[in-house]
RNA sequence: GGUCCAGUAGCUCAGUUGGAUAGAGCAACAGCCUUCUAAGCUGUGGGUCACAGGUUCGAAUCCUGUCUGGAUCACCA
């Protein structure tokens, strides 16, 4: 791009004047201030000790040698140690005129290359979704499709925790009190049935253990004797034991949840190309334990318990497998570690995961490692901060959760009011209304969440802070569907958005602000190392959308009298339109035509 | 207590490799609808970038220390 031909120019035109051998890294160049003149601005104060000049006279003639030996570079100016470049208005039509054709701008092709697989939702199944795993899913979905973008070879797979204790309680609660309750029976969805007789059996468990501590037992005792728990843990026994009847009723209820679940994932608008399941994956993992211990990588203590111990790292020991032999979380993620690796032979594991997680990640990679898997390193967890509560934290017990299913429903009836307000939809059928308001709804929601830096905390006000005006979804969807608008009535009067553009055009100001803005997209969908931000993406759409903006106020296009110009500015909005398109869609935000 | 993360306007958040006078939105106030959609645009006010040192031409950004908030350090998952 022409940043490198600056540099490269810029470079050579040094060397020359000042009789040295400078490297390329000493070129800085960024955006100009909106203050100042200029597009382009060469910051000149690392090359003060090579050029022995002030400021000024270093930057005066390192763009006098610009301006000469660059076409493109129109004319300069220097205020202090900065030398703004003045790009030609050529130079941005032909950019405009190489990207503008292009369906996907800035998407790279897939290339042929070991698959990266991503990891993300992973619930339980005694639960149903909340607003923790909205942003655990957009997450991971909106990273897939980033990699995507960039050519990557991506499987999106989630890992269900299936099994366990927690399972147990929802069974038996629903054994004891369901009287045979169905989601038909009980008109619900079967996540939300089965979470139910999990509540359930905490309250019940929680009276019993009342009552046996008012008749004199310690609470401590009580409730590791409670008879409920000592149920579920028989049961969960009986589980592992193959017992037919439980292993039936628990294939039956986690069946409603997957039927429940897979309704959210639709319309939260995500999928995986597979998903793992911890019944299946829990024994993994103690081959690899047992290969250690025979390297002598870990060593066992005296009970029989098997551990790694880390103090060189400066960690602790890490239990591995309980003295009674049966393995540990740690355990089974070093198993499906392996097992993805070797499904896939994958290039990247990448593990949307909280960040309550980061210690448990750190070990799991230094355990790999020592026990010599060298692809260790191709781990990646993507960590991100808890959402927060302007009541706080949510937490079960005390109902702060904010389901899933609940909020995007209360978003589509916010899109719906608002819209209907503002008297939207008027001339809309009510199956194209039903679509708007789910898309703004939905959009809403989505882009709140992904602007936020994924490993920062972020607060939710389901209140106040889902908006539909400013920094927001419904913002950038409403600029897409105006200019569609723009572009259907100049069809009709009948200018031809196709036609060719005259290269001698001279840009407004403005015109020439968004295409600067417009050049850096195929870049911010180039992540390195560890930004896979999301955020990246929605806040750049958002500086796109909001330059636009200005641009449509200011310039009355179907009044515009010379048609070239009309022509040059649908086109240009034709493009930004297609921009605000692409990069929405990595967001996984739909944008209407109208709205 | 150890480790990790965060702290930017009243609130919610941006801030690229260290670069010019730190930016948006919300909220407040003042304007703009006979043009293409006012879910918009323009303007005003609002800052000790948690604090203190250091590195250097230059620090919100890098280093050290302190404070505050969060997470984590289980024969739980």
């Amino acid at each position: 791009m022409i940043e490198q031909l600056i540099i490269e120019g810029a470079q050579k035109g040094f060397n020359k004047i000042f009789e040295t051998e400078v490297n390329q890294n000493l070129f800085q160049l960024q955006k100009t201030l909106k203050e100042f003149e200029g597009d382009v601005t060469l910051v000149v104060f690392p090359l003060l000790r090579f050029s022995k000049k002030n400021p000024e006279q270093t930057a005066t003639m390192l763009g006098e040698y610009l301006q000469e030996n660059l076409a493109f570079v129109e004319k300069f100016n220097v205020i202090k140690g900065f030398l703004n470049l003045v790009i030609a208005d050529q130079y941005w039509m032909n950019f405009f005129r190489e990207n503008k054709s292009e369906a996907e701008f800035g998407f790279a092709k897939a290339k042929d290359e070991l698959p990266t697989v991503i990891e993300f939702s992973s619930p339980n199944t005694n639960k149903p979704l909340h607003l923790g795993h909205i942003r655990n899913n957009l997450l991971g979905s909106s990273v897939a499709n980033i990699l995507r973008a960039n050519g990557k070879n991506v499987q999106r797979v989630n890992l269900v925790n299936d099994r366990g204790i927690h399972i147990c309680k929802s069974m038996l609660a629903w054994q004891e009190w369901g009287e045979g309750a169905t989601p038909q029976t009980a008109g619900k969805k079967g996540d939300k049935l089965v979470g139910d007789y999990y509540v359930l059996f905490d309250k019940k468990n929680k009276e019993a253990i009342a009552d046996l501590a008012s008749k004199g037992i310690a609470k401590e005792e009580a409730e590791k004797t409670s008879p409920l728990l000592l149920q579920a843990q028989q049961m969960l026994k009986a589980w592992e034991d193959g017992n037919t009847e439980i292993r039936a009723l628990w294939e039956r209820m986690n069946q409603w949840v997957y039927d429940g679940f897979d309704k959210t994932y639709e319309r939260l608008g995500i999928a995986f190309e597979k998903i793992y399941y911890e019944s299946e994956t829990y024994l993994l993992g103690k081959a690899i334990v047992e290969e250690g211990l025979g390297k002598g990588v870990l060593f066992k203590k005296e009970n029989g318990s098997v551990w790694a111990d880390l103090s060189d790292e400066g960690l602790d020991e890490k239990l591995l497998l309980r003295a009674d032999g049966t393995s540990v979380y740690m355990t089974q993620d070093l198993g499906t570690a392996k097992l993805r690796k070797d499904d896939y032979n994958a290039d990247k594991l990448i593990y949307v995961v909280g960040n309550e997680q980061n210690y448990h990640f750190d070990v799991l990679k230094l355990i790999l490692k020592k026990l010599g898997y060298s692809w260790a390193d191709i781990i990646y967890h993507l960590s991100y901060g808890m959402v927060e509560l302007p009541q706080g934290k949510m937490k079960s017990r005390e109902g702060t959760v904010v389901d899933a299913d609940d909020l995007m429903e209360e978003m589509f009836q916010t899109a719906k009011k608002m819209t209907t307000d503002l008297g939207k939809v008027n001339d809309f059928s009510e199956e194209e209304a039903a679509q708007l308001f789910e898309m703004v709804g939905l959009g809403a929601l989505k882009y709140f969440i992904l602007r936020v830096d994924p490993k920062k905390n972020m607060m939710f006000n389901p209140e106040e802070s889902v908006d539909f005006t400013g920094n927001t979804g419904p913002f950038i969807q409403y600029t897409h569907a105006r200019i569609k608008s723009l572009l259907r009535k100049a069809a009709e009067k009948g200018h031809n958005v196709d036609a060719n553009i005259d290269a001698s055009y001279a840009l407004l100001p403005k015109e020439k602000e968004i295409l600067k803005v417009m050049a850096e997209y195929p870049d911010i969908v180039k992540l390195a190392g560890d930004t896979y931000s999301p955020a990246h993406i929605a806040n750049y759409v958002y500086e796109l959308v909001k330059e636009y903006n200005q641009f449509y106020q200011e310039v009355p296009i179907l009044k515009d009298e010379n048609e070239q110009n009309i022509v040059f500015r649908l086109q240009l909005s034709a493009f930004c339109a297609q921009i605000i398109k692409s990069g929405m869609g990595l967001l996984g935000i739909q944008v209407p035509e109208r709205m």
